[in-house]
RNA sequence: GCCCCCGUAGCCCAACUGGCAGAGGCAGCCGACUUAAAAUCGGCACAGUGCGGGUUCAAAUCCCGCCGGGGGCACCA
């Protein structure tokens, strides 16, 4: 006789134990490593966006990362070997700023983090390849950006230039126009201000066209939201350059406008108060003019990111006494300066057509400048708009022209390509192209990060570091103030600053910024595929083999500046003759954010949930199986609103059916139940679609469906014995090892398999399951269901159509109605439609 | 201001892309098992798809207009 506690019967899941039981074989047997040289299976390369070591994993990273698993898991049940690597973005201030806080060194803070991350990892039964770990932080890494920067620099690619950049007065730092959000410091939510600086660039302007048309090739498989965004920022704009004579300059200048239909409109010029050309045309003014503009100026420079947005913001400027010669007609325009121009959009002038721009007419009116109308404008109903010198409101849409001379009459398109002919004949206009798109400023003034590799010689110039003394490391922190002053901690290493001109020998000074962290995100998919190499950025063979990205998951706060980085650099790196292909990531999921009660989680708002605890509660696999079953993996999930206790409660469920089958390994399933058999294929052949089009919570249904199916077979159908119910409690272990692994593994094992379900492959569907001996047809008249019939699934129109009208139900709802028509879709729907 | 997405039982979500509104789950209720509870098993109930029009034999699905929620861009000429 068997004791109630060690009875099979009677086993209970247990997942603690199930998790203490599997963790040591996985760690021994690597079954996700993908290095193996004379694996022949077809690859797969499926990233999840590497995380910031910035504590422990919290719920977002446990979605990700329980969502890119499925995705990989998948494959490699198919049947591809699947690249699925892992690593760390571990430079950044995060680290800085906890090192200046607690005085603890910030590689040391870091690592201990990564070692934290990487346990949890483990714990949470992450599919990665351990053997390609990399680092961003460690020498072995960032050598390879310091190398990629001199390639840019030799193609023209990085070059440094004095500009008006944005500052974050709280870090000490500049930053790109990416990281301002709203007028704010991206990281500590202050207010941005600008300050002149030469800085480092990546002229990612010159793929702007190729960033925005290769959008296109994205279409079917990257979120459409993520397309539109980077879409919006590059900002493509199609016009025209229109060159103004100015009187006493030599040259005219050039404005940008992308309605020169409106040209006979323009009554005054404005330029950026902060381009050079508003400094030049000062030079030559009177003094009460240069007073005015300076204090002005000085103004207009003290300003945050903040006010400059701000829509309610007055119109300022200053009339600088200088003129302007409308190409069309020879009217003189009065040149105005004004920071609602920008410096560096366009060539940093406008022409000003106050009636049809609002920006303009603003303007206009706060200086008692004309307005002249140039457009019949009218409203839907054909009625001619109010006159915006009396509106208030620039009439901004197509119109006829009017006023116009040459053009009038004419449409806005017309009259645009009407108009820049005759300009371009007379040599004043060109057809021209702008992007909202600026280069990438990657100088920070901060000690944790990769130095740039240029050294600054007085004879030789920007010199950039030669191969064989890459990586230039960064100094100890030990003597370094660390905290933002404005200026590179790094400055202060003296040693470390003063080197000698790798040209010419001479004494110089290297270059004391340090990069953008985003550089290190921007082909780090690459070095995964070589992480050990080390005499280059990644083999070139292997790139060839495994990229681009098969499918690449993270979060959508990434839409912008990481992916258009990435697009650049890959595309970079394929014009240097290193990749053959221009974009990185075939195809994208965006999973959404985990919040609790309608919020972000953050420790200020006391909502935080702690991953550990709800591992420690619920287990490993019901906090996955939670993430992926809560609903469409972009959709952001609500923590409050799922059950990770309901979850565990399914597995256990699921669970169960492995224990009691009571068939052996092997058993030929098709003497088992056919109905059984039946669910069980379908389950499968709809998994596949279903995985394939991320709707994970709806495999999840399914496979919750067959464990149904499976516990009635089991108590009060065909019994425990037949080989139909081991063949679902099979597929069932199988399907589940994509969102549960360690219960699917022990499902396997207690079905006494001794290999790994993870690797134990698909089972294939037998079509002839799918097909049913019957099908509900449903009858309908007008389009009211009226009747069901049992039909054959391969019933003819004919015969659907029959029967259906045979039915005493449907006739008397016809009610002896002469019928019009019927329209059948076999073989599930009749609607009979008759005369009323 | 411009552009985009979403509104289906109390809650999270399905619905072959125009064809029976309901797959799955949570919460709820009832029953079986139990001395009792937990666990387990079985069952029940709940909306006519945000609102108003339109197209169609047929609309959650397509079109138009509102309402509500979310997101992106925004002095880019």
């Amino acid at each position: 006789m068997t004791s109630p506690e060690t009875s099979l019967d009677d086993a209970r899941y247990d997942f603690h134990m199930i998790e203490q039981r599997w963790q040591p074989v996985w760690a021994d047997k690597q079954p996700f490593r993908s290095c193996d040289v004379d694996d022949e299976r077809p690859t797969k390369y499926v990233l999840d966006m590497f995380p910031y070591p910035s504590g422990d994993l919290h719920m977002g990273h446990a979605e990700a990362y329980a969502l890119g698993d499925v995705i990989s898991r998948y494959w490699t049940l198919k049947g591809f070997n699947v690249l699925h690597p892992i690593g760390w973005d571990s430079f950044g201030l995060p680290a800085e700023n906890a090192a200046i806080k607690r005085g603890v060194d910030p590689a040391g803070w870091t690592e201990a983090n990564i070692a934290q991350q990487r346990t949890s990892m483990e714990r949470y039964a992450c599919s990665f390849d351990w053997d390609r770990v990399l680092m961003t932080h460690r020498p072995e890494y960032y050598r390879w950006n310091q190398w990629i920067f001199t390639r840019l620099f030799d193609r023209g690619l990085a070059y440094r230039k004095p500009s008006l950049v944005n500052w974050c007065p709280f870090d000490q730092t500049v930053l790109a126009n990416e990281q301002v959000v709203a007028g704010l410091c991206e990281r500590c939510d202050t207010p941005v201000t600008k300050k002149k600086l030469t800085q480092w660039y990546f002229k990612v302007t010159d793929y702007a066209d190729e960033l925005l048309d290769g959008l296109e090739t994205l279409r079917e498989t990257w979120p459409s939201k993520v397309i539109a965004m980077q879409r919006n920022w590059i900002g493509r704009s199609r016009g025209a350059d229109v060159q103004f004579v100015i009187e006493g300059r030599k040259a005219p200048i050039p404005i940008y406008t992308t309605r020169p239909d409106t040209l006979f409109g323009a009554t005054f010029m404005v330029v950026a108060v902060d381009s050079d050309l508003a400094a030049e045309l000062l030079a030559d003014t009177d003094e009460a003019t240069k007073a005015e503009f300076a204090a002005y100026a000085e103004k207009v420079k003290g300003d945050t990111e903040i006010e400059r947005l701000s829509t309610e913001r007055p119109k300022t400027g200053v009339f600088l006494s200088r003129y302007a010669i409308n190409p069309v007609n020879g009217e003189r325009l009065p040149i105005w300066a004004s920071d609602y121009v920008l410096a560096d959009y366009g060539h940093g002038a406008i022409m000003a057509v106050p009636a049809h721009d609002q920006r303009d007419l603003d303007f206009a009116r706060a200086m008692g400048l004309p307005v002249r109308t140039v457009l019949d404008c009218r409203d839907d109903d054909g009625n001619p708009l109010p006159d915006p010198v009396e509106s208030g409101v620039a009439t901004v849409g197509d119109g006829t022209l009017i006023n116009s001379g040459s053009i009038n009459g004419l449409d806005k398109a017309d009259a645009i390509t009407a108009i820049v002919a005759e300009l371009e004949k007379a040599g004043t206009a060109s057809a021209s192209v702008n992007y909202r798109l600026r280069d990438w400023l990657i100088s920070r003034q901060r000690y944790w990060g990769t130095p740039i590799p240029i050294v600054h010689c007085d004879a030789c110039g920007e010199v950039p570091v030669p191969d064989d003394q890459l990586p230039v490391t960064l100094p100890p922190t030990a003597g370094l103030d660390l905290k933002p002053k404005g200026q590179s901690p790094l400055a202060a290493a003296t040693d470390w600053v003063n080197t000698t001109c790798p040209t010419c020998g001479g004494a110089a000074l290297r270059d004391t910024d340090t990069m953008d962290t985003f550089v290190d995100s921007s082909w780090y998919f690459l070095r995964f595929l070589s992480p050990h190499k080390s005499d280059g950025p990644f083999d070139v063979d292997e790139a060839k083999k495994w990229a681009p990205i098969d499918q690449y998951v993270g979060g959508v706060t990434h839409a912008i500046l990481h992916l258009l980085y990435a697009r650049f650099f890959t595309k970079a790196l394929r014009d240097m003759g290193m990749i053959d292909f221009g974009e990185p990531f075939t195809a994208l999921l965006n999973q959404g954010m985990v919040q609790m009660d309608g919020s972000a989680m953050s420790k200020s708002r006391g909502n935080l949930v702690s991953l550990a605890a709800q591992l420690d509660e619920f287990g490993v696999d019901a906090i996955r199986l939670t993430m992926s079953f809560a609903g469409p993996p972009e959709d952001d999930i609500d923590w409050a609103d799922v059950s990770p206790a309901g979850s565990a409660k399914f597995l256990a469920r699921a669970w169960r059916l492995a224990r009691d089958v009571t068939s052996e390994p092997g058993v030929d399933p098709a003497e088992g139940d056919r109905d059984l058999r039946a669910v069980t294929h379908r389950t499968l052949s709809e998994a596949f679609e279903l995985v394939e089009s991320f709707r994970f919570n709806v495999v999840v249904a399914r496979v919750m469906e067959l464990v149904n199916a499976t516990r009635k077979a089991i108590d009060t159908g065909v019994g425990a014995a037949d080989p139909a119910v081991r063949e679902a409690a099979e597929v069932v272990a199988t399907l589940l090892s994509l969102f549960a692994p360690y219960c699917a593994e022990d499902m396997w094992s207690m079905l006494g398999h001794e290999d790994l379900v993870a690797l134990s492959g698909l089972p294939e569907v037998d079509d002839a399951l799918l097909v049913q001996d019957s099908v509900t047809c449903v009858v309908q008249v007008m389009g009211k269901v009226r009747d069901r019939l049992e039909v054959s699934p391969n019933a003819t129109e004919d015969e659907l159509r029959d029967l259906a009208l045979a039915s005493p139900t449907v006739q008397r709802a016809m009610g002896g109605a002469p019928v019009r028509t019927v329209i059948v879709r076999p073989p599930g729907l009749v609607n009979v439609v008759v005369n009323t």
